[in-house]
DNA sequence: CAACTACCTAGCCCA
DNA sequence: TAGGTAGTTG
């Protein structure tokens, strides 16, 4: 084992040779937390502390796979194959699996995503009788999700007066019942929903004092990722297993909190130092990521904040060049200069595709995006929106593989018992429904016993059902010997559902039917995957849940070059050389949904501040004046932010127009003040913003003579004109910039061309005198 | 009683 | 724009 801890500064040296009790690493942007967290767990190993102890909670899958493989590089694979490492989601899935039968669920639970959830919410309200237009499905959702994460279970809601009158203030004086009815239907399909994965840990750990203590002596060491973003749940659930040997490590950054609206609580981090008694606080400041610009820019916008504990990053990374502002006429003209300026990149500085991420507040704004790179053949990837698991045809052979798993799961059973339709309609479902809430049974356990309960169906559909029953349980039976592969491919032939889409010949049917081959090569590669784990056997079990706790991130194989496209969410942890933030408009961003209070608008200043450190090299800010929204073409604004950045990081691509609401930001007092608190104290001073004293263009030219020697433009020798030159050309210009040429008129030496150059504006030279380098 | 078609309308924020 | 729904047909 080499020394790994030489590779440390000395900052992130301390919070990993801390050895006992709690600690808190406060860790700004591209600081170096993953590799503290990782080298930490590697060194409590090397200390002699059995994996078996540790439990490390990430925010993605994909984290906690990486992690696991750098701690097997340093550590020795054999040694992390006992880390309990994960999201706190499939960690306590997993472990619901071994106890949750004390709470009288099976250890083949389904859990139901959010689309089952909200199918089952609108089937209650249905069945309650109530009305859709009050009681919108969605919202019933919603509300039930906050209530569930901060642990409000239906008995102390409706022993909350304020809870119940707040809901009858807004015309649901029956949520009470409903969310009653939707626990009870959970429970009986021997389902969960996500948020229960968390709750009924908390319930299990609080009515059962010996699985507590079993895992409390069993996660002797507990690591948390991304604190900020913890919800009231997952704060107890950790405070809990932690709660006998305090060996609780929390990394985090206030100023990255950006989960609220799925009941983050950003107070968890901010006090954790009143949790435990001698806390060891450990600061990461230096940022590794970004150039000086872009650090200091991102400083700029998050001072304006009220709320965060105290730190200052700062870099010893070279200035970098400015942050650039562009701004377009519509949404389509935005697409076309970020997809252009991609291609400016590429071409010029020979970059790879996955150089570039393009962030957005919303998914909807992808496809302006989209259409642009499809255009110039620049190949993207997009995260997140509709999943490949959240297709209908994909849940569709999902469902049937659930139901083979678990015949109470009446969401599964309700997606496919006509489908492909085999005359099992509504009215029948209605009375099996009415049924199985009855007798307190499942559906399918309804219709095993049709003979014994007289249901007025005709003998007609009694015969379908039973048909329907038969083919689960032959199923079930192969299940017994089959692996996830084989038995996803008969389910797919025998259900009828390939044939369905074969017949059908349409183009869309011939895509589903691809999906579901892609469908059945990844379940292969799973099983073939699950070989090489310890206790895995490659069923479908496993894959059901590996497929219910796959966050959006986790199915990227990152192997191929492309532009990602994802909303700033999901961006959290990652970094691009190379980023456009998009739609840069009030309204948009900060979100019209987000601007009422204080501390919203703080957190959609943090989401800001979390895009803009995702950037390495450069950052661009894009807005446009007039935006395609509900269809409607409507007028935008530049986004409060746009003004928030110290002006001194940022260069405008388009002049100020006269409309342009707002001044330039002089404002940077606020940094200062910060700043020269800090200084008093003699805190490190690197992080003082030196004024860049060069001009932004200049590094920029620097670096592309220095990565492209043979494109440097030889200064005085360039008003020949060069035979290359013709109509959209990529060129450079030696005062204006790069920009592309759009026409190309007149003879000899009134031969001219129409030139847009990257920075905005549209001019038209005449080659005799312009000095232009032909780049492609 | 189920299936299909054609409309209509609400949603559009983020996991 | 897609998903839900009413109306019609088989």
């Amino acid at each position: 084992m080499k020394n790994f801890i030489d590779e440390l500064n000395d900052a992130q040296r301390a919070p990993v040779l801390h050895k006992d009790g709690p600690l808190m690493v406060i860790a700004g942007a591209g600081s170096g937390k993953t590799r503290v967290l990782t080298y930490r767990i590697a060194y409590l190993m090397q200390q002699g502390v059995d994996p078996f102890n540790i439990l490390a909670l990430t925010f993605t899958n994909k984290a906690a796979r990486e992690m696991k493989e750098r701690i097997a590089k340093i550590a020795g694979k054999s040694e992390t194959k006992n880390l309990w490492m994960g999201t706190f989601h499939s960690v306590f899935a997993k472990l619901l699996r071994f106890d949750g039968d004390k709470l009288g669920f099976p250890s083949n639970f389904t859990i139901y995503d959010t689309q089952d959830s909200q199918r089952l919410l609108a089937s209650i309200i249905k069945e309650m009788g109530l009305d859709k237009d009050i009681y919108k499905y969605k919202q019933v959702q919603n509300r039930i999700s906050s209530f569930k994460n901060s642990l409000i279970t239906v008995k102390a809601y409706l022993k909350d007066p304020d809870l119940v009158e707040a809901d009858a203030m807004a015309k649901k004086p029956r949520m009470g019942e409903i969310y009653q009815n939707y626990v009870d239907r959970c429970f009986k399909a021997g389902a969960m929903d996500f948020d229960d994965l968390l709750l009924r840990t908390n319930e299990l750990l609080n009515r059962f004092p010996e699985v507590l203590a079993k895992y409390q002596d069993r996660f002797r060491y507990i690591l948390v990722d991304e604190y900020q973003d913890t919800n009231h749940s997952q704060y107890l659930i950790v405070k809990a297993l932690a709660d006998r040997f305090h060996n609780i490590c929390v990394v985090g950054d206030d100023a990255q909190s950006i989960y609220s609206f799925r009941g983050a609580n950003i107070s968890n981090i901010l006090n954790f130092q009143k949790d435990y008694d001698n806390v060891g606080m450990y600061r990461l400041e230096q940022n590794y990521r970004s150039t000086r610009n872009i650090v200091n820019a991102a400083n700029s916008i998050i001072a304006k904040n009220k709320e965060q504990l105290e730190k200052i990053v700062w870099t010893s990374n070279d200035d970098g060049s400015s942050i650039k502002i562009h701004r377009s006429t519509t949404d389509a003209e935005e697409g076309r200069f970020v997809a252009g300026s991609i291609w400016d990149h590429k071409m010029n500085e020979q970059l790879g595709n996955g150089e570039f991420a393009i962030l957005y507040r919303t998914n909807s704004q992808s496809r302006a995006m989209e259409d642009a790179l499809r255009k110039r053949d620049i190949p993207y990837r997009i995260y997140g929106g509709l999943s490949f698991y959240q297709r209908k045809e994909i849940k569709d052979v999902l469902s049937y593989l659930r139901l083979v798993i678990n015949p109470k799961d009446e969401e599964a059973l309700k997606r496919i018992i006509n489908f492909p339709t085999r005359g099992i309609g509504q009215t029948t479902l209605d009375k099996l429904t009415v049924a199985a809430n009855h007798y307190n049974r499942s559906i399918f356990e309804v219709i095993q016993n049709l003979d014994k309960i007289n249901l007025k169906i005709n003998s007609g559909t009694q015969r379908k059902l039973q048909d329907f029953t038969t083919m689960i349980q032959s199923f079930q039976i192969m299940n017994q010997t089959a692996d996830a592969f084989v038995m996803a491919e008969h389910v797919a032939k025998k259900s009828g559902i390939l044939l369905e889409f074969k017949k059908d010949g349409t183009p869309e049917g011939i895509g589903k039917m691809e999906n579901i081959e892609e469908l059945l090569n990844g379940i292969k590669d799973f099983v073939e995957g699950q070989v090489e784990i310890a206790d895995a056997t490659g069923s479908i079990g496993e894959f059901l849940e590996d497929v219910a706790l796959a966050t959006d991130l986790d199915n990227d194989k990152g192997d191929d070059d492309r532009v990602a496209l994802m909303t700033i969410h999901l961006a959290k942890g990652l970094e691009f050389p190379y980023v456009y933030i998009v739609g840069m408009e009030e309204d948009l961003f900060p979100s019209g949904m987000s601007m009422n209070t204080r501390s919203e608008l703080e957190e959609e200043r943090r989401l800001f501040y979390v895009a803009l450190t995702r950037a390495e090299k450069q950052a661009y800010l894009t807005y446009t004046q007039n935006r395609y929204r509900w269809g409607k073409l409507i007028d935008a604004e530049p986004s409060r932010f746009l003004e928030e950045i110290d002006e001194k990081y940022v260069e405008n691509l388009t002049p100020i127009d006269t409309g342009y609401r707002y001044k330039p930001l002089v404002d940077n007092d606020i940094f200062g003040e910060i700043d020269k608190s800090r200084l008093r104290q003699g805190k490190p001073t690197k992080g003082t913003p030196p004024p860049s004293s060069k001009k932004p263009n200049e590094g920029q030219l620097r670096k592309l003579r220095k990565l492209k020697p043979e494109l440097a433009t030889p200064i005085g020798n360039t008003n020949m004109v060069d035979p290359n030159l013709a109509e959209g050309s990529i060129i450079n210009h030696t005062r204006f910039g790069r920009g592309k040429v759009i026409k190309i008129e007149g003879v000899g030496n009134d031969r001219k061309a129409e030139i847009q150059f990257v920075k905005g504006d549209i001019k038209k030279l005449l080659l005799r005198f312009a000095k232009l380098e032909v780049i492609s």
